[in-house]
RNA sequence: GAUCCCGUAGCUCAGCUGGCAGAGCAACUGACUUUUAAUCAGUGGGUCCCAGGUUCGAAUCCUGGCGGGAUCACCA
């Protein structure tokens, strides 16, 4: 049943045993913290804090902070240690003798260790060193530690013992957090770079909206669904796949502007840019187009990076990429020929065909017009794009929401955001003709049968009702919010912007201790190994 | 799904052509009342990812599996 536990957790454990036996709880209900480790290093000052009993006529810095030790240092009769809170870290001295008779030689040596969270009051002053340190009056164990933690030390900018397995700090991304600061700042970014972008849509006027996670018919995008069910209807339902046809209705419905930032589920595969949920931010406005929805892009995209970085300079690998307004523009079409020489509008799907084929590109039957440009693009185009860009101006059997464009024969006013090689934002001019729409929901149903597993199976006629009453002409826009914090904070990986990116289980699935099905499960599996020799 | 790389103490890692499983940090005992990768002396700690195989002998070689990473495929 139980683990085997290591000789530092076994030794954490009777320490623990000693703590309670002392009368000291190792689990306290609550510690009045009145400073921060960042606040005190920065509020400090040597011309106005004193030390008690110094008659030097400055005022005493007291404090009372609390945190996890992470280092130890003990000499003899005085000992210091690093104490980490949610700001930084601290260094606390403390001495046997400003301590209560046998706390420190018995409590601090022996019983509390790096990991232990606890709570130190005292006064701020400055050692010898020169680091500013908060000299302990009291100290009490505010939760005890029974794991080891990784012990990250650092010198002179050098770092040792650095936790660098990415299975170790994905899994227990807990203790990530606690070693590793630079991981909690990426996930403070992440969570202005959200308040930011919602301040700015709702200092428009968007009103921000909830719709359903469990859909009876998923649409929206091109994407397999997860699929759950409902007991007491005993149906079917998705996890939705994009938030698109719900929001739109709410345009129906008379909303000026909404949006929603919220989890999208598709049941694909895992890599560097996907993790199966992920989170998405739509914006539908009415009586706008997408051209108005690139100002507003810009503007938005340009806000978070200065709130983020002070400035619309993002460092992104070995580029720097800048936010700053304006960025370019360009069709999608014009895109292509710069860096293939080749113009493809109004070429027929076999020209098309032979010149992916002439580029290098594999090419199956099974690929529409629209798909071909799209693997063009991808391959020849998209990959160069590292400030961003604005592509514009689609296939339409590439976008069965989007409206067709009001001068471009078989095109769609549609743009995706391209920055460093990646998609970041995909917007268009919704389609609000429910006929038209109709006709491109049979054809994504025809795409369906003919084996195309991303395309919708079935019309979502309850959306095509809602056109029918009227739908004004509406600007859409999503934004990938994980995709754009990996921009926005410099990170490679996906699985670094999102806290707890999903992973294969760790034990090898073994039946629950408390399923039923595992005593029945075991027996048939021992059987046949026991029987041939015993029985017969 | 394919290919390549990785899996050894709590953490970081070494361990060659097969020959007693190691180092630093952490831990433990002792010394040290302003240290800071504290220092000094000593001690303990292992399912070498799992299961087979080869061999007198496997952390090491072989096969299969599990887990992770990277690249590719997939991903409008």
């Amino acid at each position: 049943m139980a683990r085997e536990l290591s000789e530092q957790e076994r030794r954490r454990r009777e320490e623990r045993r000693e703590l309670e036996a002392a009368g000291i709880n190792p689990y306290p209900y609550a510690w009045d913290v009145t400073a921060h480790a960042a606040e005190i290093l920065e509020a400090y000052d040597d011309d106005r804090h004193g030390a008690p009993g110094n008659e030097d006529g400055k005022a005493v810095y007291r404090v009372s902070i609390a945190g996890r030790i992470m280092s130890k240092r003990v000499m003899g009769k005085a000992a210091f240690f690093h104490l980490q809170d949610s700001s930084g870290q601290i260094q606390v001295y403390l001495r046997r003798d400003d301590l209560p008779e046998g706390f420190y030689n018995t409590v601090f040596k022996k019983l509390l260790d790096i990991g232990d969270i606890v709570g130190v009051e005292g006064y701020v002053f400055r050692t010898r060193m020169g680091e500013v340190t908060v000299h302990a009056e009291r100290i009490e164990l505010l939760a005890k530690a029974l794991r080891p933690l990784p012990v990250v030390k650092e010198a002179d900018g050098k770092v040792y013992n650095e936790v660098t397995d990415k299975e170790f700090r994905y899994r227990q991304r807990y203790v990530d957090l606690i070693i590793n600061p630079e991981v909690r700042e990426v996930f403070r970014k992440r969570a202005r770079l959200i308040a930011t972008m919602r301040r700015f849509l709702d200092e428009r006027g968007y009103i921000e909206v909830e719709t359903p996670v469990l859909q009876p018919l998923y649409g929206g995008a091109a994407a397999r669904p997860f699929t759950t069910h409902h007991n007491a209807l005993d149906m079917p339902l998705y996890l939705r796949i994009a938030d698109e046809l719900y929001l739109k209705r709410l345009i129906v419905g008379g909303f000026d502007g909404v949006y929603e930032i919220a989890k999208d589920f598709r049941n694909e595969g895992l890599s560097r840019f996907h993790n199966p949920e992920f989170t998405m931010m739509e914006l539908y406005v009415a009586y706008k187009d997408y051209v108005w929805m690139m100002d507003l892009v810009e503007e938005m995209i340009e806000t978070i990076a200065v709130a983020l970085h002070g400035s619309p300079e993002v460092p992104v690998g070995e580029h720097t990429i800048s936010f700053a307004r304006p960025w370019k523009r360009i069709p999608l079409f014009d895109a292509i020929e710069e860096r293939t020489g080749r113009q493809l509008y109004g070429k027929r799907r076999d020209e098309l065909a032979a010149i992916a084929r002439e580029l290098g590109l594999e090419i199956d039957d099974a690929m529409g017009a629209g798909k071909i440009i799209d693997e063009i693009f991808g391959e020849f185009v998209e990959p160069h794009l590292i400030q961003p860009t604005f592509i514009t101006d689609y296939p339409v059997e590439l976008s069965p929401l989007a409206k067709r464009h009001r001068s471009k024969e078989g095109l769609v006013e549609r743009f995706e955001v391209i920055c460093n090689g990646k998609e970041i934002c995909n917007a268009f001019s919704e389609l609000n003709d429910p006929d038209d729409q109709r006709a491109r929901f049979e054809e994504q149903v025809r795409l369906a049968l003919a084996g195309d597993e991303e395309a919708a199976r079935e019309i979502d006629e309850d959306y095509l009702r809602a056109l029918e009453y009227g739908m004004p002409p509406t600007a859409g826009l999503g934004v990938g919010i994980d995709r754009l914090t990996m921009i926005m904070t410099n990170q490679p990986s996906i699985r670094d912007v999102i806290l707890f990116p999903l992973l294969r289980p760790e034990q090898p699935a073994e039946p629950s201790p408390a399923s039923p099905a595992e005593a029945p499960a075991e027996a048939p599996a021992e059987a046949p190994a026991a029987s041939p020799p015993g029985e017969g």
